[in-house]
DNA sequence: GGCGGGCGTCGAAGCGCTTCGATTTCGCAA
DNA sequence: TTGCGAAATCGAAGCGCTTCGACGCCCGCC
């Protein structure tokens, strides 16, 4: 193993004067610094992480809390954590993957040991048990998602509620009159994702304040499921021409059961959807929607952290990510009465 | 803080017996044992993971590579990952993670620097530029998938080429007398997967050996693709009464063009998958598949890493992991002629 | 010409733990 | 009672790094 040791030796200088070199903590000469630097590459130095850590109490590694049974889009779960370790290194930093099957004992475990110095902890639930530990722990922490009380914590998310307003604005901007809004199965809503919540409210309050009427059903991802909703639709309340479907799984099974009850899109019902954005062409026809900014998320919960990180006390508690639309094929004005 | 010192202080002993009692590496009288136990749940003491690093060269972590750009089927990347956290967590070891988007310098890095003690690399490619740097690295590792040269290197997989086998087989046992393999694009082949070529090899050596007629049909997901694929196996290849399907994403829309086609399955033709197992249950009908064992994948190749970690060299270099076939409801007898 | 003050560098003291030889203690046989 | 080996425990030396105070040097100023 080559040492600090071997480096200051190699450039003919101290071991401290490596150190400085390396974290710029003090004033080095351009000369020293330069023959410090060529040494380092000649020898392949890397610090010894453990070294560092004990010396400095700080280990640059940033904790993952990932969720293992998860109401997020798996694809979405994973684009964002790939974000996060991309924006982590970017700060010199690397990513510890915590599962939940610890419990929260994990997060004490590794915030004690000194394995981390911050954490991130994605799929929040309302009633989330790692919101106390976190506040309890003190160690400067982001979570992706909002509990039911986020005092004195920092979360990110997606503003679901403009989201949805985006959406009926959109709808609403082309005409239509009546929309609907196709949720998440029921169950979400209990076990208290507070994004289903704010979606809803979002979607209410626009809806009105552009004076539509409106239709709010949860649906399940099965096949038949999105049949039943389809003929729903179609049977019981031809009013409704557009569709805002915040439930990604449920749009291939609802565009095929649309087909097959030969209602066309966008020519007869208009559909948008809030979800991961690859699914915008992975049906036909094109989706328009409101892509859930993955990558965006992830770099931004990094950078709140690393502002904790630096004693920025002026990190804000709540970040809400505005949402953008795309525009697909799946949106148009309502068919004539 | 609280240190190994208060804690021998606490219990009345020196650190050094504290640390003998965590290691287990001297024997210790019950008493002591017992008493420092105590003050350890006392105090709440957790090592400093960087001191611990530092004096026994043993970081405790390990580095999980994981592909920006994949080959797999999400869900299952994220499953097998967290079976890796899951059951290095067992052996008392985290799990860092890293991408590939510092190329092979992360793995440089996160060795050298002594952040891990070994690496699991996932969605290894026929040409994996990461194959030699491990070789070259000497720390400890196991690739899941094979390299075209797996010399020297630990390689965990299902048996794709038993798999392959087993749904032959499985159609041959029915009574089908043509059988097609519908797999991935073909730049997936080209881009050099091993797992498609095997694949490949193996269902044309159960064919022969069962003296079935076979064709073979690469697929893209999209819509069209499968439209196209299951009209031309309707007209131009009649004889052809099973499926077997190693591209997961294919199967809805294939099922759906399928059904537009009024071709029933398995009435008219049985369909025998490999992938997710969540998929089986995800499509009507219930799909009869080879599942990917994404959880014993994970927890094999972290088994097979301790063991080289403990300096065990009978570890073997090749793993194969024997694959099942699921029955469901996609199988059936071929219809008479 | 002497002196104060940066700037650049060094030396040494830890950070908290493991580990190895040394030391103590104890049980038991002589 | 003494001696001896094994079992149990201790003390101290690092592991490789950061950091703080100290030091030497050179420059500019009076």
């Amino acid at each position: 193993m080559v040492t600090i040791a071997d480096v200051a030796r190699h450039a003919g200088v101290s071991p401290s004067t490596v150190s400085y070199v390396l974290s710029g903590k003090r004033a080095i000469s351009a000369a020293t610094r330069e023959r410090v630097a060529a040494s380092i590459k000649a020898l392949g130095y890397h610090p010894h992480a453990g070294a560092r850590a004990l010396a400095s109490s700080r280990a640059n590694v940033i904790a993952l809390v990932v969720p293992l049974r998860t109401d997020m889009h798996v694809p979405i779960l994973l684009q964002i954590a790939m974000a996060i370790v991309t924006a982590a290194r970017g700060h010199d930093h690397d990513v510890l993957l915590l599962t939940n099957d610890e419990g929260t004992e994990g997060l004490h475990r590794v915030a004690r040991s000194a394995l981390v110095d911050a954490v991130i902890v994605m799929d929040v639930e309302l009633h989330d048990p790692r919101a106390p530990v976190l506040r309890e722990l003190g160690l400067p922490s982001v979570l992706i998602g909002f509990p039911a009380d986020p005092a004195g914590l920092t979360c990110v998310d997606l503003d679901f509620s403009a989201a949805a307003g985006l959406c009926v604005d959109h709808l609403a901007d082309l005409g239509h009159t009546g929309v609907a809004l196709i949720g998440p199965p029921a169950g979400v809503l209990e076990r208290g994702t507070g994004f289903a919540r704010r979606t809803l409210s979002g979607f209410e309050e626009a809806a009105a304040r552009r004076g539509l009427r409106t239709l709010v059903r949860p649906c399940e991802t099965a096949h038949e499921a999105a049949w039943a909703t389809a003929k729903e639709l179609r049977t019981e309340h031809p009013e409704i021409t557009g569709l805002v479907v915040h439930n990604e799984p449920t749009v291939p099974p609802l565009l095929e059961a649309l087909r097959g009850l030969d209602v066309t899109v966008p020519g007869d019902l208009s559909i948008v959807a809030m979800g991961p954005q690859d699914l915008s062409a992975a049906v036909s026809p094109r989706l328009t929607m409101v892509p859930i900014p993955a990558e965006e998320m992830g770099r931004r919960a990094v950078e709140l952290l690393m502002g904790k990180l630096n004693g920025d006390d002026r990190v804000p508690g709540s970040t809400l990510m505005a949402p953008r639309l795309m525009a697909g094929d799946s949106t148009a004005p309502p068919p004539p009465r």
